[in-house]
DNA sequence: AGTATATGTTAACCAAGACCACGGTAGCGA
DNA sequence: TCGCTACCGTGGTCTTGGTTAACATATACT
């Protein structure tokens, strides 16, 4: 019998895939009606149970917020780091970071847009947590950029960074009714040129 | 005596100035905290009033945040339409609507961060006027581009207009703390270069 | 001066919603 | 088969906060 974390039994699945689900909707709800906008009765409702059994799986509302936001800045920072590592030459790992961020955008344009929408509605301890990995991630952004535009201050590049990622994200903004109606792909290809040219300039 | 509408007397005045200044707060407020992170007991105490006074000036609070979004919304596709009126020439007009953009940005980074934030938050009303007053002022913006790139599609160029606000709309996040410590107007130059780059790319 | 009106205050009211306590049920090992 | 335990539903508590009601005051016009 399995006594190290693999699965057991259709119970602890059926737990692992609740909780899976409750991230899911949690992140399209709070996209969508934002934060305080969606009871946890809501939020138990679209995956088919009661409001408070959520307690069964997350200890607050933060908490749950907290473990889809910190969750995505891992996601975010571990492909950033896989880019950096496979990629010594600077100009090839920063059209590698800019495919990576535009294709996590697409994928996920809730939980980018929670992401930076709803940082505020953290516990301390989460918040931190969540800063500590943007700002590496920032940085991993800002190694690149001064690597191919030595003379320019961190804090320019910086600027530089954090408008590149609001090109990027604008996605889950706009893509509301409208790139539907694009041929599949070319908003990635659109969001790639632009940014390029942008951090180029 | 003025009996049209003019300023008459310190009362009205006060009023006006009370008015303004709910604005202001909200505003501010709403962009550090969210909508429903501020009660009205704070926005009140802000300003130097309780609570229930706001119903003085305006009739909810969901109207007051209509008032500010109507406002800036109003504003923006104001300042577009002048430049498109004072500019023929495509080229410099997308120049002129960079710099107009950035500045306003820059300058009102608390109204746009609600802006783009707290639409959900509006009335059924105001969230058709706001909505309008975009889609005109994004109109805009793709008429210039299709001008200068007549081969794309209309979608196309709605996307790139999308990603360029959130470009030069990354302001009002990350100059929480970054930006002082670069000269003033750097910030500008960098967003409008930046733009200028990713929209002719 | 005297009255009406604009603007505030304080004290309720009320709904929404996060969270807790209790009881039931169904899967799991013996 | 027999408990044991995790999971869930029901009902309730308690706080927060938007909104209204009743009352006070200062201003502005007659």
């Amino acid at each position: 019998m399995a006594t190290d974390g693999s699965v057991r039994t259709p119970r602890v699945r059926a737990k692992a895939d609740r909780q899976a689900a409750l991230l899911r909707e949690a992140a399209r709800l709070f996209a969508a009606r934002g934060f305080d906008g969606v009871s946890l009765e809501d939020l138990g409702a679209s995956v088919g149970v009661t409001g408070p059994a959520i307690y069964r799986h997350f200890s607050s509302k933060r908490a749950l917020l907290g473990a889809i936001l910190v969750r995505v800045s891992e996601e975010l920072l571990d492909g950033g780091r896989t880019v950096e590592e496979e990629t010594p030459d600077p100009t090839e790992r920063l059209d590698r970071l800019i495919a990576f961020h535009v294709d996590f955008a697409l994928s996920g344009a809730d939980v980018i847009r929670v992401h930076d929408r709803e940082l505020g509605s953290l516990s301390d301890a989460d918040r931190r947590t969540v800063r500590t990995l943007q700002r590496t991630y920032v940085a991993l952004w800002v190694d690149v950029l001064a690597q191919l535009h030595p003379e320019r201050p961190r804090d320019d590049l910086r600027v530089r960074a954090h408008a590149n990622f609001g090109l990027i994200n604008s996605t889950s903004y706009s893509l509301r009714g409208v790139g539907d109606a694009l041929p599949d792909g070319a908003v990635r290809g659109i969001l790639e040129s632009m940014a390029r040219a942008a951090l180029a300039a």
